[in-house]
DNA sequence: CTGAAAGCGCTTACAG
DNA sequence: CTGAAAGCGCTTACAG
């Protein structure tokens, strides 16, 4: 592969002047600009990133590293990292921990190793000691979705509370009393925010969450499927199961269907974050949907302040609830009186 | 962060002697290994790999350009690709094209800036220019899933021809005799073949593919939903459309849905690719499923083959058809006199 | 406007 | 077993 030197030497010019008009450096005369420019072409030259990188100190590449790929929310929020980081000139690398905090390490270490110029995480669990270090070290961070409490990086990340409340308001209407959830790992901001927010809501409805009705999922369906059998199990099984995330709602499913019940006659199903298949499952699903696109952008848009010396700031957007079938209700029959959006679809 | 010659200093030794323990060379003395272990704990130093990699010239790093990230069957493939990589001793960049040749050049050429030791690729379309570029430069490559003729590279892939046979045959045995395909980009290999395919299929049971039952999708919801739009106007109808990819299938879902149809009563729905969600579809689809898993291992292990110099062969794994409900069989009642695999689930 | 030179953080043949 | 030195491909202050 062609360098620098093979182009300096084509355009007859020193590489210093090469590496000049690569870099739209002013002070290069015109002739040596179309010289170089004409070597370069001719060569096929492209500059090594790598030798740029070690020179500079920057690589001009974010590291993300999200919970898991499999995740259709994760993967809508890689998408619009990427596209917001290219439109900001960087480049991004994926780390998927698939939910597992060695992995997650894993990642953390190899990005960091890369010199990243910045790493935008949400965290599987608590924090695991590379990010820890990461974060100490300060490596230009933020958290996405999920976050560390007590570590002092920036939080892009929406908030659920009011949408679960039009939720609960929603199943509240229906008549439904017995309210189950079906938690993410206690370890996560998610995890345990989803359940608070859900506790909360039911309070302002008098209603209690009792223990048993708080299922110890770990955002995968199989945990969906494992907790909701044992809400059937149950003496009194709750009336409606909200899960905290769209692959537990899977699982969900999967357990409600093997045992020959149907949603929601039988159970009311709901869950949090939307995807497009919700439309067409059977019933079509209740969710509650991130407005996941802006906060990858946001969160892109917070860490290169961070990288460019500029004050990154924290970013919370609202969730919404969009309503469809899996809870009773026909969202076109007007049956539900409180104000909460509808899915257009 | 510190370097290899803070970790030199600390140890009383030379940078030559800290390289060695690093790199795990013989002939290093024990006592010089012992005192540049403790440097490296105290500093928390990591090795620089944009150094490393300008030095040895290999960056331990696959790329790997994927045509959609948001389609789930591109998600298994890069998340099975990064385990066998991982496994291997090697990192993995992914890129997404979004089913778009010019953000597939920028992802090959900023892949290659980057001095990838191999390229994995799932071409978007005949072949962008970068992309043919990289192939004729000698840049170890593999194509996955989908590849360009005539470019001397080793293809990875499913053969889908035997299970397309099979889902015409459980067709034709329900009754179906009108049977039309949204197809992916002809631009596309898969895009092509799966018509092939389709249409040789048909043959055999002495049915034709008239072309007004070949509908151009880009293997897109949208162009799902305008493909099947089409179709239902046409003065005779189809009585079974088969989408190429899942994500057109979700947008003839949605056609169907907004005319007030029914499936598979009023028409019947089906397939290429196969994901979690399709059991829980109202109703449940009957899909080809790929052996995404194996196919994104094998890939890695033939690209490493020719990283390390090795001859990586192609490799070709055979598809399966999984029935359900959507084109009126019931998987459980036996109806299907074809030996087809039933989905289990 | 231009070039020679230093240096980014490593690895590795060479000499001892 | 160990170190001094060269060099990977760039960028950039410095001098002219």
């Amino acid at each position: 592969m062609a360098s620098i030197k093979d182009v300096a030497a084509e355009a007859g010019v020193s590489v210093a002047t090469v590496s000049r008009v690569l870099n739209g450096h002013p002070s290069v005369s015109e002739d040596a600009r179309r010289r170089v420019t004409a070597a370069v072409t001719a060569l096929g030259y492209r500059p090594n990133a790598v030798a740029r990188s070690l020179r500079t100190d920057q690589t001009r590449t974010l590291g993300l590293v999200i919970s898991d790929v499999l995740n259709p929310y994760f993967t809508e929020l890689a998408r619009s990292v990427e596209e917001e980081a290219r439109a900001l000139g960087y480049s991004v690398i994926i780390g998927n921990a698939d939910e597992r905090p060695d992995l997650q390490d894993h990642h953390v270490r190899t990005l960091l190793d890369r010199r990243i110029d910045g790493l935008l995480v949400s965290p599987t669990d608590g924090g695991s000691p590379g990010m820890l270090d990461a974060a100490r070290a300060g490596t230009p961070m933020v958290f996405v979705d999920r976050w560390i409490p007590g570590v002092d990086v920036p939080v892009v990340r929406a908030d659920g509370r009011s949408a679960v409340r039009d939720l609960v308001a929603h199943l509240h209407a229906l008549g439904h009393r017995r309210l189950a959830i079906i938690a993410g790992p206690a370890a996560t901001t998610t995890g345990r925010e989803r359940v608070d927010a859900f506790r909360e809501a039911l309070a302002a409805f008098g209603l209690e969450l009792p223990d048993a009705y708080i299922g110890q999922g770990d955002f995968q369906a199989e945990s969906g499927r494992r907790v909701t059998e044992g809400f059937l199990d149950l003496p009194e099984p709750p009336e409606v199961v909200f899960a905290a995330d769209n692959l537990m709602v899977l699982g969900a499913l999967d357990a409600v269907r093997a045992r020959g019940l149907r949603v929601p006659d039988d159970i009311a199903l709901a869950a949090f974050d939307d995807i497009r298949w919700f439309v067409h499952t059977d019933p079509p699903i209740t969710a509650i949907a991130q407005p996941t696109d802006e906060l990858g952008r946001a969160a892109v848009r917070a860490l290169i302040d961070r990288v460019e010396g500029r004050t990154g700031e924290s970013v919370t957007l609202p969730a919404r609830l969009v309503v469809r079938r899996s809870c009773g209700a026909d969202p076109a029959s007007g049956q539900n009186p409180t104000a909460v959006q509808r899915s257009t679809s």
